[in-house]
DNA sequence: GCCAACGTTGGC
DNA sequence: GCCAACGTTGGC
């Protein structure tokens, strides 16, 4: 079954742009188990995901990728030189993973966060509930398809 | 820069 | 296992 699922990303970090340049990407960095859990236990190779800008001013949905390959454990975890190494991860039961993605489409209109707040279709969705810093969440295939419309 | 909301850590 | 302290995320 099509999945599909909200990216976040600081744009100063890794935006949609870079993804356009680069085609595909290794989704790399995810250190919360959640995150993970979502990552290595469901994604799936042709899901769809919102490329999400966060720390952006405002806000924003940006474009659209997909899963080009499901998960594999994350390199950089045992890269004593990179951000988001992970000196008690064993490379025999790897704690971080990450998946391909493709570069799909930049938002003609990207949408603020502020418009998703107020569009009726989207209400409930994880990605507008209080508190969330998930970098990684499912979406439905309504909120999804929303979002692109919202965009194009 | 502020701060709410979480997640993680570590003493007990 | 509880919980206080601390760190991080991310909107505003």
């Amino acid at each position: 079954m099509q999945g599909y699922w909200v990216l976040k990303s600081e744009p100063d970090c890794y935006s949609i742009e870079d993804m356009r340049r680069d085609k595909t990407a290794f989704w790399d960095g995810v250190r919360n188990y959640q995150a993970r859990n979502f990552i290595r236990d469901e994604m799936k190779e042709g899901d769809l995901c919102i490329f999400f800008h966060s720390s952006a001013v405002p806000p924003h949905a940006a474009g659209v990728c997909k899963i080009i390959k499901a998960a594999s454990p994350d390199p950089t975890q045992f890269d004593p030189a990179a951000d988001h190494f992970d000196a008690d991860s064993d490379p025999a039961h790897p704690r971080w993973y990450g998946v391909d993605i493709a570069f799909e489409s930049i938002f003609s209109h990207p949408v603020p966060l502020s418009e998703m707040k107020e569009n009726p279709a989207l209400r409930g969705m994880q990605l507008l509930a209080r508190g969330n810093r998930l970098s990684v969440m499912p979406a439905s295939r309504g909120e999804f398809e929303t979002i692109v419309k919202m965009g194009s």
